[in-house]
DNA sequence: CTGAAAGCGCTAACAT
DNA sequence: ATGTTAGCGCTTTCAG
């Protein structure tokens, strides 16, 4: 391998010369396009090997006018900031078990193509605005956007700006933005079935923010599947996706509905507090309470007993939102798509 | 605010219009350099304002040679590839808690700069190699890298091509790199006198890997300090930082030392495996075993007791690394330098 | 203190 | 099928 420093790299100039062509086919060949004579084209590879040749993006971007690069970004508050400090505000967004899978998925998806994504975060009002300026000079050529807030402005703000986007879960609001998303009430269904086989009479739902669609998502379906299963009513509490709001709502639930042998909660963490609360007023899990889970996250396996839970994809939706996206910007002029995912369930100890 | 789209983006020619002065000049005044009559920074200032002006960073960097983007690499496995689906070995790096922190201070640094990281995840031989060229072709000026394996070659080699690279923790072997990290045995010993003072006379401790030197350090430190307080000996059991290694362990030093009545584990995650077995083994903590662990990730918060544990401010060491690696960019010459943090005790219930 | 002009390395018409 | 040529938008000597 030669040894070239940065600053001395060979172009496609000494390329072109090394192989006796010229400038054009040496691009001709690098960007693989037909009509070169094979001959020629071993010729120049040969060259390209030689040199050590490897080319100057910056220069390419400048006239192709495209970056080919897209960002990742985690969009957190709504309009108004809140009044977390920086640091806080975000540990909140990246602490959260699902960013490791999403960055997981993207970068696995990307990385084959020889691309990475560009992380950027998104949680106060300048933080969104410096997102759509960075799109729209071109830096990256789109974006992955993962918003943690329901009414989180950024997607339809890019999206306004013609900038290519596909989100993480269909928007709480039709817009015209492509996105990837989980079958929640089938997801919901599954747990369900899944109690009521194991014998619950009495069961109990811990549902994620009710704004979020995904929530009210996962309570329907969970509600009409126990319905169909003979159960009209299922107590509900609401809570707001942390481990802390699962152990009140759980709290509030035993009070409620003392005999309850079931629950259902919309996600891992707050699968994680039920467990805590119960275990603290003394039920056994599994023996007299059963509960599950939503997401397949690493709380699920940490948790003890480790949680049955259903399985959100979450790697494979990133990989594809990723897909969708250079397929967009490809042909920035198709229509909006979206792919709905299967969840699955994974029963381990709690049910 | 002008709705351009980005290609018909106004250029320095059209501001240079706009001002009626040269494209040298606005370029002076965009970048900030002296020796422009105030006026006529206001003149050109006003003109970027209404065209809406945004610099080309392909152009600029075309010229500059420099990416201004650095890039944020997790770097895994070892010298060999590990057995697991890419899927797994890429969850794995992802889903430690430490990812989340690192990037969150990375970004928190550079964001305020108009940077924003490049996320790149060396974990194979191939993703090394591509991370190498990508740095070397001059995609991104330099590299913040965390490693999670003791010998990973991935930093060595960088700073070999000489790309610009600060570390996070100490190398296992010295080597020309930059880094930060932190005071693992001060951490260490903050937990012992805590330990003691809390009255605990038989203590035990959970070790990490003792390849990786912090593991090393963190068990030097917590034994020199037990005995400095007439504790010579501390039953001692490693584990590779898992949840699972935590339980594992645990189960060990409670066959061997059934008297314990303190536990220090080398991370959270251990601490909370330890919690699990101790409270199966119906030992309350922290009434009979006071528990302590180390990182203050967000195992520590959601563990039921809450963990006490010593801090180690990730968010701020990743905040350094970018400074100290935007500092060796401009100034590449200089030698390596190394930051060290100091660890805290953070007192929640287990101990 | 400001302007003119020369590229940076590459792609994409347009010729041949 | 290959070569010639004209920029992409910006920074940076070098003159003035």
């Amino acid at each position: 391998m030669s040894d070239k420093a940065v600053s001395g790299s060979p172009t496609l100039e000494d390329v072109a010369r090394a192989a006796g062509v010229s400038r054009a086919t040496v691009s001709r060949v690098i960007n693989g396009i037909r009509n070169v004579d094979p001959a020629i084209q071993d010729l120049v590879r040969r060259a390209v090997e030689a040199t050590g040749y490897v080319p100057n993006r910056a220069a390419r971007s400048l006239v192709t006018r495209r970056a080919d690069s897209i960002a990742l970004v985690l969009s957190g508050a709504g309009d108004d900031e809140r009044d977390l400090a920086p640091d806080e505000a975000e540990g909140d967004v990246f602490t959260d078990p699902f960013f490791g899978r999403i960055a997981s998925g993207v970068v696995g998806f990307l990385r084959p193509r020889g691309m990475h994504p560009v992380l950027m975060l998104a949680d106060s009002a300048d933080a969104r605005q410096q997102v759509v300026t960075h799109l729209r000079q071109g830096h990256t050529d789109g974006a992955v956007v993962v918003s943690t807030h329901a009414k989180d402005p950024l997607p339809e703000r890019l999206a306004a700006a013609r900038v290519p986007v596909v989100r993480f879960a269909r928007p709480p609001r039709p817009m015209p933005v492509s996105y990837v998303d989980l079958a929640h009430q089938d997801g919901a269904r599954l747990a369900a079935d899944h109690l009521v086989a194991r014998g619950c009479r009495h069961v109990v739902t811990i549902a994620g923010p009710l704004d979020v669609p995904a929530s009210q998502d996962r309570l329907t379906g969970f509600r009409d599947a126990m319905a169909r299963h003979g159960h009209p009513y299922v107590p509900t509490a609401e809570g707001n996706f942390t481990q802390d709001s699962g152990e009140r709502a759980m709290a509030r639930l035993l009070a409620q509905e003392p005999a309850l042998d079931g629950v259902f909660a919309a996600n891992d963490l707050m699968a994680a507090g039920a467990l805590h609360v119960l275990r603290e007023q003394g039920r056994d899990v599994p023996g007299q309470v059963a509960v599950v889970g939503f997401d397949d996250s690493s709380a699920a396996r940490a948790s003890r007993p480790a949680l049955t839970t259903v399985r959100q994809p979450v790697e494979d939706m990133a990989g594809e939102m990723a897909r969708l996206l250079l397929d967009r910007i490809a042909a920035p002029e198709g229509r909006p798509t979206s792919v709905i995912f299967d969840p699955s369930l994974v029963v381990r100890r709690s049910a």
